[in-house]
DNA sequence: TAGCGTTTGCG
DNA sequence: GCAAACGCT
């Protein structure tokens, strides 16, 4: 290729030095301009909640001080949009090559497709490479090249594959640092005054940045793994392995994390240490369901906001913003749900199993729509996750294909003695029930009124007794069930009789706004006088803003943009219907949207995808190196003109589960993006 | 110890 | 709601 002009390293969520492959590319090619683009309007409603940013500024501070060590340094900027950015880094440095990591949120297959398109057309060489996976969605494929639909077969296959995951890459030795002094960073500001106190208290517990993650890992591995399937299921968190934040922002590689498993499992197997290989094969599980988030998102872009199965789009969701804040303030009488919640609110962690209990909770007892809980997520968890979380809901709702059923409600009662069967975790996230004996603590509403006194526990007044009862919420269920099956034979029906109304206005499905009148400041209020005086450590705590992104649109704003030249929104791809745009979106947000209340829809044509895969098959035999150096970027191109017709194919789901299929057999069908970039 | 009912766990 | 694992006779 060219001599002369250096490279650019994009980095995005893939910040560490060690087993990079863009940035070994760069190192290898010549000098290198790190990059880091700050653009949070571009991802629309979904940019970072407070506790993300608080990672994402320690975690660029960490990586910042490595490349120093090695060299170089890491060139911040502010922007509106990262493509332009990117231009013109271009331009102030003379780089003639770009290098990045793939991402597969749809967001970023969009907006990196179009940083491929803008630079390449500049002249630049523009590569990409995997770096966040064991294999590249389009590797993984069952023997007539189709897409996996459930986990168990996914990952059977993932474990399975002909050529191991790539051995990770040691970091470089020394970078030689591109000409950036015309490049100047600007200066990040990911936290108002208002959020560092609540800030502070996530230092005491979590340590950002790419060799802390690689101590963390090294520390699970060595100690908590052989425990794993044995403590996995206790609601106290002392064995899970704390990575996730960590490989959210790509700071520990997957592939390392696999490859050093891999060697305790050998190990173990060839002691014959059970325990040992049933806690592997369990985190390896985890691990897995990662991979297949990201796998679900590339296969089915829209996943985050649309139900796999497209009956839940008939489900008549409960709008009743008072459960929904009940939920969130951990108060809705239920104690396992509760202590759940709270520990979320105070510390952004939240033990997985726990996160099953309190999102089953969210939809199958109190019905609220799912995206209001899975934003609710995304803002306060410190792991947040869009391919994970999105996958972890439609897992709940029952619109995975191996997913759990909707119509099977978990009794937190029960799950309470099962996840904590002292009643601990309960005792510490609700000090208003530490004093009441084990036998009651997962059902404060039966214990007799001199347990309670004795306790001092008024229920209804400084705990709430339950919100809904189970068998109440049990029978509102079987209706809602009925009422969506129901619907959703009408609408069949008037489809197969050609009238085009089947899924528009005559099934007068509401959408359903985000609750964006919401503010959580106001809403923990309450809260908060409740709880000033029994839980004093918790009062500096602020629930991080579910509407941070309203706030930049209009008055103040809780991030900070006096750094940005540009603080009007992203210039979102037009024609990219993932409502990027908040204010589309609080309109058009619902579960029960129609189909054509959306104008323009997205493809995502995966030919190129596709055409990889055949490469990759071909080459596999020969070289896998070649694989990683891949290049290719998933390829987004504007709509077709017949395309929305295939879309309600993809509205009608990935087909069903198999027991929703056995008893609804006529109502889905196969359809999936592949197959629509080849019909269309 | 085969055969049965019961419990557990589920991506 | 079902399959595997468990434990009883």
């Amino acid at each position: 290729m060219s001599g002369g002009g250096c490279s650019i390293v994009w980095f995005r969520r893939d910040l560490r030095v060690e087993d990079n492959p863009a940035l070994a590319a760069g190192v290898r090619a010549g000098a290198v301009v790190a990059v880091f683009i700050w653009a949070p309007e571009e991802e629309g409603h979904y940019n970072p909640g407070r506790v993300s940013r608080w990672w994402l500024k320690h975690s660029l501070a960490h990586l910042d001080s490595s490349l120093r060590s090695l060299g170089t340094s890491l060139i911040t900027k502010r922007s509106a949009d990262s493509v332009s950015s990117l231009l013109e880094i271009v331009k102030s440095t003379g780089a003639t090559q770009l290098f990045f990591n793939h991402l597969y949120d749809p967001l970023s297959l969009v907006r990196d497709h179009r940083a491929k398109e803008a630079l390449s057309g500049q002249g630049i060489a523009v590569r990409s490479f995997n770096a966040d996976l064991l294999y590249e969605p389009w590797e993984v494929n069952d023997a007539q090249g189709h897409p996996f639909r459930t986990f168990a077969d996914f990952w059977e296959r993932c474990l399975s594959m002909p050529y191991d995951p790539e051995a990770p890459l040691l970091p470089p030795k020394r970078i030689i640092s591109g000409d950036a002094s015309r490049c100047p960073s600007d200066t990040l500001v990911f936290e108002d005054e208002s959020e560092k106190g609540s800030n502070e208290l996530l230092a005491r517990a979590w340590s950002p940045g790419w060799s802390n993650a690689d101590k963390a890992l090294t520390t699970f591995i060595n100690g908590p793994l052989i425990e794993y399937s044995t403590h996995c299921r206790k609601a106290d968190s002392a064995t899970t392995s704390f990575l996730s934040p960590h490989l959210h922002f790509g700071e520990v590689s997957v592939r390392k994390v696999f490859h050093l498993i891999r060697i305790k499992q050998v190990l173990w197997a060839n002691e014959g240490n059970e325990a040992g290989q049933e806690s592997v094969n369990l985190f390896l599980k985890s691990i897995g369901l990662r991979e297949y988030s990201r796998y679900m998102s590339f296969n089915h872009p829209y996943s985050h906001e649309r139900p796999l199965l497209g009956h839940l789009k008939f489900f008549p969701w409960v709008i009743n913003q008072d459960y929904f804040k009940a939920w969130r303030q951990g108060r809705t009488g239920y104690p396992l749900v509760d202590a759940g919640m709270r520990e979320l609110w105070a510390s952004g962690w939240l033990h997985d199993r726990i996160r099953v209990v309190v999102s089953s909770f969210f939809v199958k007892v109190l019905q609220l729509p799912w995206r209001w809980g899975m934003k609710y997520f995304w803002d306060t968890l410190l792991d947040a996750d869009l391919e994970s979380d999105a996958l972890g809901w439609q897992y709940i709702t029952g619109t995975l294909p191996d997913g759990r059923e909707f119509d099977h409600i978990d009794n937190p009662q029960f799950e309470g003695y099962k996840f904590d069967p002292y009643g601990e975790y309960v005792r510490r996230w609700l000090p208003e029930l530490a004093r009441l004996p084990t036998e009651w603590i997962h059902h404060p509403w039966d214990a007799p009124e001199s347990v309670l006194q004795a306790a001092g526990i008024e229920l209804g007044s400084n705990y709430p007794l339950p919100i809904v009862g189970i068998d109440a919420a049990k029978v509102r269920l079987q209706e809602a069930l009925s009422d969506m099956w129901q619907q959703e034979a009408a609408s069949r029906a008037a489809i197969e009789n050609g009238s085009e109304e089947g899924l528009g206005e005559s099934t007068q499905l509401t959408p359903i706004a985000f609750p964006q009148d919401i503010q959580m400041e106001e809403n923990h209020e309450p809260l908060r006088n409740n709880l000033a005086t029994t839980i004093r450590r918790y009062d500096d705590q602020m629930v991080p803003s579910m509407t941070s992104f309203l706030r930049v649109e209009g008055e103040e704003s809780s991030l900070d943009l006096r750094n940005s030249a540009e603080t009007s929104r992203a210039v979102v791809p037009r024609n990219v219907n993932v409502n990027l745009e908040p204010r589309r979106d609080t309109v058009n947000q619902g579960v029960r949207r129609t189909v054509r209340s959306n104008d323009t829809l997205a493809q995502f044509d995966f030919t190129v995808g596709l055409g990889y895969a055949e490469d990759s098959a071909a080459e596999s035999s020969s070289s896998s190196r070649r694989e990683r150096d891949g290049g290719v970027v998933p390829v987004w191109s504007p709509p077709t003109s017949s395309y929305s017709e295939q879309f309600v194919g993809d509205e009608n789901g990935i087909g069903a589960s198999s027991s929703y299929l056995h008893r609804h057999s006529e109502s889905h069908q196969l359809m999936n993006w592949q197959r629509l970039s080849q019909t269309g």
